[in-house]
DNA sequence: ATTGACCTATTGGCTAGGCCACTGAACCAC
DNA sequence: GTGGTTCAGTGGCCTAGCCAATAGGTCAAT
């Protein structure tokens, strides 16, 4: 039925290509005549794929210079490479807390209404979940990407996304914490509260006192 | 500086043709060709349009059919995300403050004699190269690495190292300012003091400041 | 009247070839 | 050295054209 279209086929070649020859960020790809003529297809599906490739920010096609490889895919590896490590927990809170810090700050400054509509359903999420018992854990992740949102930044939002794994984790051992989801939701107020006030300051220190008291529960259920 | 690509406003005033006729899910875009003389540009230059908005998941492109509309609700950030990477720059900026400010916190707490020394060694081949009349562009990279090493965190060392591309063209751009070579130092000392006294605060602020010196100028840079 | 095969106009897919604009580096004059 | 100038390489965009897929009509067979 649907038909490939070729400029999808050229962008995976290049893709490969890339990959194969271990290409790094900065790199410059083959000029588009020559690409064409290697490929066996026109200059204009060449420029096609470059563009289908620009949009998802894999490549920035510099004219009269060439086409820059920024993306090298090798974003996995993080994730895995920390894995592997043991105590990894404290590495983990000072990532999320540089990000997130960052991120409230940010969110503080560029929050439109549409955002705090979406943080104020994220809290009423949390809240319902834990009056009922819950852990609210749902409402948590809610919040942390209505936050990650209204920063406006998609290589803030790009790095918080590959730890988001990791942090999951932590999330859900620190809510599992007696006492713990009540202090969570008022947490989560005053970052609220700061961001609606455009108190960049104040959201960034109200985040990282958040993620430090997730940090105390973590260190503590690390040691075994 | 930045030429707008010819697709991308295409690919905006299809968005806006889209969100001004109301038009709704399913409905067909009118042909390339009529497009293409309506608009003024020629039909390779639609179609390059219709590969991002394809790929931004606004249109399907049916072979013999026609471009149908998929996303409506969507359409209005979809112009944002293909300009997304036109400026960047002050999203580099934002990771690299979030990122090192805590970095440079960490390494005020961990750094150990190793760490100092190797700091001091990049600060005097800074000093030397600037003192020669150089941008001092080596001295840098070596100051923010031997930094980056003495906060001891994989994970945020693998994301400087994501971001380090980026930077460097940042980098550079900063210190061919006139001027810039010197206060950047005095930056850079400042830094290296707070590390030094282990003082986290300080040390985080100082790379804050030093983080938003070099946006100044990127940002006037990236004005034309 | 319904069905099915077959045209045909319309539309996107892709190519070829060309000219223009921008970048960077080598070069030259001062 | 410093500051223009030139030039080769590269992407941006265009014109012109043919090929391929779709939709919708026509018309014969049932």
């Amino acid at each position: 039925m649907q038909r490939p279209r070729l400029y999808e086929q050229v962008a995976g070649q290049i893709t490969e290509w890339i990959a194969s020859n271990d290409i790094r960020s900065g790199d410059r790809l083959p000029p588009e005549r020559e690409l064409a003529t290697q490929l066996g297809v026109s200059r204009a599906t060449i420029s096609q794929a470059l563009v289908a490739l620009e949009v998802v920010g894999a490549v920035v096609v510099r004219h009269g210079d060439g086409a820059i490889v920024t993306d090298v895919a090798g974003t996995p590896r993080i994730v895995e490479a920390i894995r592997a490590h043991a105590n990894r927990l404290p590495e983990i809170i000072d990532a999320r807390d540089a990000l997130e810090s960052k991120i409230a700050a940010l969110a503080a400054q560029r929050r439109t209404d549409e955002h705090l509509a979406r943080i104020d359903a994220a809290l009423d999420a949390m809240e319902a979940d834990v009056l009922a018992g819950g852990r609210g854990v749902e409402g948590d992740e809610l919040f942390h990407a209505a936050v990650t949102a209204a920063a406006a930044s998609d290589l803030l939002s790009k790095m918080m996304q590959e730890i988001s794994e990791l942090v999951l984790e932590t999330r859900i051992e620190s809510l599992g914490q007696p006492g713990r989801p009540r202090e969570s939701l008022a947490d989560h107020r005053r970052i609220a509260d700061a961001i609606r006030a455009a108190d960049p300051a104040a959201a960034a220190r109200a985040m990282h006192d958040h993620v430090m008291r997730v940090s105390d529960v973590a260190i503590l259920h690390d040691d075994e």
